[in-house]
Parts: C-alpha cells; sequence; structure tokens
DNA sequence: CAGTTCGGACGCTCAAATTG
DNA sequence: AATTTGAGCGTCCGAACTGA
C-alpha cells in the first residue's frame, strides 16, 4: 500500500509569521563581504524610539539632540530590545586555516563555501545510537534522500475551516522525500530540507536526548491551523520508529488534552504564547526521519492551551516561542 | 527646502563551534 | 578554558518622497 502524504501549509495572511526569521540559505558568495574601511561608523548601543522609528542618528542623551531639535523631548525613551534567543544550533563553522596553506588550498576551499551542504555529506551517525538501536529493533534500510525539487516548487493548496491555504515552497531549499517502509504499509513523506541553516530554524529548543528511543526528550514542536509537528531529536534520528513505538513516546510525554473550544475560536488565541499538542488518541499522520530529528506530523485540530509547565521537569528543555513555518 | 520614509549597508554582541 | 566564528539584531546612511 502506497500512501503519499501532502506537505503541510502555511498559516493564513492574518496569523502573525515571523517572516523575518524564515530561513534561507547562505552561501559564502550571497554573504556580506567584510571590507576593510578607514573610517568606521560609530553608533549608540541603543537609539531612542524615535530615532529609531526614523532611522535617524541618535546619541546617548535622553533626550537625544535629534528629539530635542523636533520638540519632542517627551517622549525621548531607550527603544525596547529583543532578547537574543539561546539554544539555537547553527551549522558547522568552517575549519580553521592551518597557517602554511597554500593558496591553491585557499582557492579550493572558497569554492566549496559556495556549495549548499546537504546532510548526506555533513552529518554522521552517532555510534551510540546505532548500537542503541541493533540492540533494540532490527536494522533498518538506509533511507533514501532523493532530491525532489520539482515537487515542491509547485504551489499547492488546501481548504480547512472554509479558508485556503498555500503551500510555500522553500527558496533555495533542496527537497527530499523520505521513503518509510513500516510492517506492509510504505509511506513517501515529502519532506522539506535542509541545510545546516534550515536545521537551526527547526532544531532552535533542541535537548540533550538520551540515547534510546523510548526516553527522548521533545526537542521542539510546532504547530498551524492545518497542523501539528513535534519532533524527537536526535539520538533516535537514523531509523523509523514502529507506530506503536511512537505512540508510546508520546504517551510518556505527558501530553494534555487538546482545547478543542480554543479551535473554533482561533481569533482569540494568543498564538505566540501557545504551544500546541497532539491529542494522545490522535493518529499519527506522517513522520519523517532525518539525521538529526525525527518529525511526527498529526492532523490540523490538535489545538491546546499553552504547555509549558509540562516540560519544567525537563531540565535542558527551554521553551522557545513557538514558530509558525510551514513544516514537512 | 526641511522633514519624513525606508531599503539596505554596516556595526555590535555574544552563544555556538572550534581549538589546544 | 580560551578563542574564533558568524548570525541575530540593531543603528543609521542616503536616496526618494512629501508638503508647506
Amino acid at each position: 500500500m502506497q500512501k503519499n502524504i501532502q506537505p503541510l501549509y502555511t498559516l493564513p495572511s492574518q496569523v502573525p509569521i515571523a517572516a523575518a526569521d524564515m530561513p534561507t540559505i547562505i552561501t559564502s558568495s550571497t554573504k556580506r563581504s567584510k571590507k576593510v574601511k578607514e573610517s568606521k561608523r560609530r553608533q549608540v548601543k541603543n537609539a531612542c524610539i524615535n530615532c529609531q522609528k526614523a532611522c535617524k542618528k541618535c546619541d546617548e542623551g535622553r533626550a537625544c539632540q535629534r528629539c530635542i531639535k523636533l520638540g519632542i523631548e517627551s517622549t525621548c525613551v531607550d527603544s525596547p530590545r529583543k532578547e537574543r534567543l539561546r539554544g539555537v544550533k547553527r551549522g558547522p563553522y568552517k575549519k580553521r586555516q592551518p597557517k602554511n596553506v597554500t593558496n591553491a588550498a585557499n582557492q579550493l576551499q572558497s569554492n566549496d563555501q559556495d556549495k549548499p551542504f546537504y546532510f548526506d555529506q555533513d552529518f554522521k551517525w552517532l555510534d551510540n545510537t546505532q548500537i542503541v538501536n541493533q540492540q533494540q529493533y532490527q536494522q533498518p534500510q538506509p533511507f533514501k534522500y532523493e532530491q525532489n525539487s520539482q515537487q515542491f516548487n509547485q504551489i499547492q493548496y488546501t481548504t480547512y475551516q472554509g479558508q485556503q491555504y498555500e503551500s510555500q515552497p522553500q527558496q533555495e531549499s533542496a527537497c527530499f522525500s523520505t521513503d518509510l517502509t513500516i510492517g506492509n504499509d510504505s509511506y513517501t513523506t515529502p519532506y522539506y530540507s535542509s541545510s545546516p541553516i534550515d536545521q537551526q530554524f527547526y532544531q532552535q529548543s533542541s535537548v540533550n536526548s538520551t540515547p534510546s528511543p523510548l526516553t527522548n526528550s521533545v526537542a521542539d514542536h510546532y504547530a498551524s491551523p492545518v497542523s501539528s509537528s513535534f519532533s524527537i531529536s536526535p539520538a533516535s534520528s537514523n531509523m523509523p520508529l514502529p507506530q506503536d513505538v511512537l505512540q508510546s513516546m508520546i504517551a510518556i510525554n505527558d501530553l494534555i488534552p487538546a482545547d478543542m473550544d480554543a479551535l473554533t475560536k482561533q481569533e482569540d488565541l494568543d498564538f505566540d504564547g501557545m504551544m500546541m499538542m497532539p491529542l494522545l488518541d490522535t493518529p499519527i499522520l506522517n513522520w519523517s526521519t532525518t539525521p538529526t530529528s525525527n518529525t511526527f506530523n498529526f492532523a490540523a485540530p490538535n489545538l491546546a492551551q499553552p504547555v509549558y509547565h509540562q516540560y519544567q521537569q525537563q531540565e535542558d528543555y527551554i521553551p522557545q516561542p513557538t514558530q509558525y513555518i510551514p513544516f514537512c
């Protein structure tokens, strides 16, 4: 039996999306070149709200000279600053050059940096993970990561609660599908992948997991009005887990019943403050497995209440604002 | 012509990654 | 532990626009 799982979808426009946070592949050629400059621009550590809004030069004074000049001293106060996110995984840094490296070698490395990098080139299985899995399960078939950009370049639509949603192919992103076989069923799961840039986005709240597929912690979870998902990362990630094991994992992650009323009052939801969790008895639609994570996707109406407190017992879990992204 | 808007170049910070 | 890297997030330059 062949099941083709549709990709998940973007949020409607009225749902706040941190668009600026959307991942993009950055190669060395697209990075801003660091020029040696004669005169460094000096900037204040914190512009006042007026100068910030106007994108104009501010100074340390409160009121600053610009506000004084404009007669708006009374509103000249420091602009608020975001706190930097912690726990954000980053891609591998370039290796430092030994001092005696040749120009030719420099040139070669420079060329390599312009290529996007993919899992199969940049990630290795963890040895301890393989051992645990070999002890407990049959050795899995190797995954086939098939590049399939064509599929994702087509905009797809679905309708949910009378509203049309549009899929959002990720620009420049490499796309793969994972073929999984569980029992007599085989699954083709469309799956966005994934430069290390994408990974840091998807795994920004990763935790230190233990080398057992049954005791992995929830690394992160994402939700939209049409889907919810969460990831288990990364120790159990080198094989697809049987459905009953997945369900067990869900059960032991102390899920709470979804607040179905909330679903009907979406305009009242505080998305930024929400975590959304799957129902315990909701079947898994699909899952995808990569060298760094397992992701489980659930049917849409699994909106729930904030569950940060559910995870306080896990010391390493750092709650992060939920990101709303197309997730496969 | 002074003030406003805003795209994007540039700068700073600091956690992650790397080194020794 | 110390050092390096580089991405997130901030400032503000300068060109275009607006309106008196």
